[in-house]
DNA sequence: CTGTTAGCGCGTTCAC
DNA sequence: GTGAACGCGCTAACAG
């Protein structure tokens, strides 16, 4: 005696497998949220019914009733093709494995303008679209997130933050990334290093900033703000730098680039001009993607632990979710690691 | 007078709305669904409490009332670092743009082995979670989305389809990139030219083969099966696989190579051999990423078009959800355009 | 151990 | 032009 099988979707709901089960909706509830005070045999027999009547559970309904959603919005900036950039992308895939490892789902966001101006991103929140949101890579451009310090929204930046705001952050230390690139040239003996530096709105970029004139400093060797060159991530604007810094000055013998495209590109430009690299000239990248192996020469680079970032950052998100009203005002620094190849002339090869 | 102005969840809900401007819940559901029957003057009233008490609606349950789901589900092949790989994250790209401008959302997949196994893309269907789906660049191992022949599930391929299966598609012509890219070879005046191939579990290299192995003929070039190697999307094994050829047999002029970085690789690895691109030996890739702009030579590359493709994706999929029941069978075939710069040593340069 | 019942927040038909 | 009332599918006290 089979009744209804299908509602006005045309979907099966627990109702439907309540009567066929012959028990109440309430039954069969619980046995699909594992509620231990079934019976073995009901048990079965209900999850045997949810089976041939491929019942699934309405996540709307049951958002709404249960008032919970397993899913976390993930936001990037707004540059141009800002998936394709390695660094965005390799931060995406890692923070996508630990959200859904955490049987969460994710939902992609753009920093747009009406991201921003609407507040749109404070009402994901209010309209119970997600309960967790992590900003991969904000710049100081975005202080609009400061209204998340007021608010108890699940809220987590990866590797950025915004000065003097108490929001959680996980990043890399990247003062230490520019220690250790900048470090790891004047080891090498060079003296005349410049820096080719990403976006100054980017804390990131500040901080390796940072890293590199403490380098020169500790080292006793003089800081000229002319080696100090680049305001943006993009390669050509980075060899345009570069060129340009050639044409007044030759005396500089190594290059600490932002990330290992630009490092990348001032590689190949370098070679146009017909130095060799490291014979006439180092090059050292930050963000040691996949494909500076590939390269030649090798691209000395400093890991910026992308993976190991993303893991901690839905950690931390999710303290931050099961904390509820109380705040979980932990941050956490990741530690990069150098990684030497050939570009910058070492004979110690790791990788 | 201000009654209750939060519920359990901390939100406001159309109630209190409703309350606090003096109308029924119709009235406030109304204006925000711009129901006409509603005179401005309540409207504005309406909307004025709306903002003053930063009212979003609940999502859940307007879905679950409503029957509707503005989200979609975009699913990418579960490769090692997917996110990374420049396809795709230009497809993700484009498809991404193009979703967000229907102001749906975007939750991501990866077709992981639950996800096919448990049926589970079809569960996110008959959970309510989203209204349509789309798959870029499944392969044929992957034919267990056949089932979304026989459902109206809105489900289309992005640059990818099942052979024999009707489910609705858009890709670009990829045989008519074999053809593009093998013919501009042999118009330089090629006749001994090697593909590297990518997986041959995919369509887009087995349609870009047919191409290849149709220029040869056209052309009364003689077929040598020799010279067609690689069964991967890897950049080290296209390496390995060229290399092993030019061990046994150096005839090869040309090389028509899967993607841009396996041919960027390819290059790397000739010129290491001590051989010269164009001189020695032409490469041409498929896709023309950004980045094969900067490398030198800069490669010449048939562009594959993605933000097109995606967009038609896009679009077609919406034309099957508001289709419903009524099958919308169109699938769209998107042309290729063959980009010369120099690796083939062409002057024509365009890009 | 299981069923009854009352919401969850919103959309919508049908009177008024 | 507006409101009362019911339904969407599910969860969770509270009884029994």
């Amino acid at each position: 005696m089979t009744k209804k099988v299908k509602n006005k979707n045309g979907a099966v709901t627990i109702e439907m497998v309540a009567a066929e089960a012959g028990v109440s909706k309430t039954t069969v509830s619980f046995v699909l949220n594992n509620n231990p005070t079934i019976s073995e045999k009901t048990r079965r027999k209900v999850l045997d019914i949810v089976q041939s009547l491929r019942y699934q559970p309405n996540v709307n309904a049951r958002n709404l009733s249960s008032r919970k959603n397993k899913t976390i919005c993930v936001v990037v900036p707004e540059f141009g093709h800002i998936f394709e950039d390695p660094y965005f992308s390799r931060a995406l895939g890692g923070v996508y494995d630990e959200i859904e490892a955490m049987d969460y789902r994710i939902t992609l966001r753009k920093a747009s303008l009406s991201f921003a101006s609407n507040k749109e991103f404070l009402n994901l929140f209010r309209s119970s679209e997600i309960s967790g949101m992590i900003y991969v890579g904000s710049t100081l451009d975005d202080y609009y997130l400061a209204d998340f310090a007021g608010s108890d929204f699940p809220f987590v930046f990866m590797n950025s933050y915004l000065p003097g705001v108490e929001i959680p952050y996980v990043m890399v230390d990247c003062v230490k990334v520019g220690l250790l690139a900048t470090n790891h040239l004047i080891s090498l003996g060079h003296k005349r290093i410049a820096r080719v530096a990403g976006s100054s709105n980017t804390v990131t970029a500040r901080d390796i900033g940072v890293g590199y004139r403490k380098a020169l400093r500790e080292a006793g060797i003089e800081y000229d703000s002319k080696l100090e060159i680049g305001d943006t991530y993009s390669p050509e604007a980075a060899v345009e730098a570069v060129l340009k810094l050639l044409d007044s000055d030759k005396s500089a013998t190594a290059f600490m680039v932002a990330n290992d495209i630009m490092a990348y590109s001032i590689m190949e430009a370098l070679n146009r001009k017909g130095m060799r690299i490291p014979g006439d000239c180092a090059v050292i990248g930050c963000d040691n993607i996949d494909f500076s192996r590939l390269i030649s020469p090798p691209l000395t680079s400093v890991d910026l632990k992308v993976f190991e970032t993303a893991r901690e950052t839905v950690r931390l998100l999710f303290k931050t979710i099961e904390a509820g009203a109380e705040k979980v005002q932990m941050s956490k620094i990741i530690e990069p690691k150098l990684i030497i190849r050939s570009s910058c002339g070492e004979k110690n090869i790791i990788a």
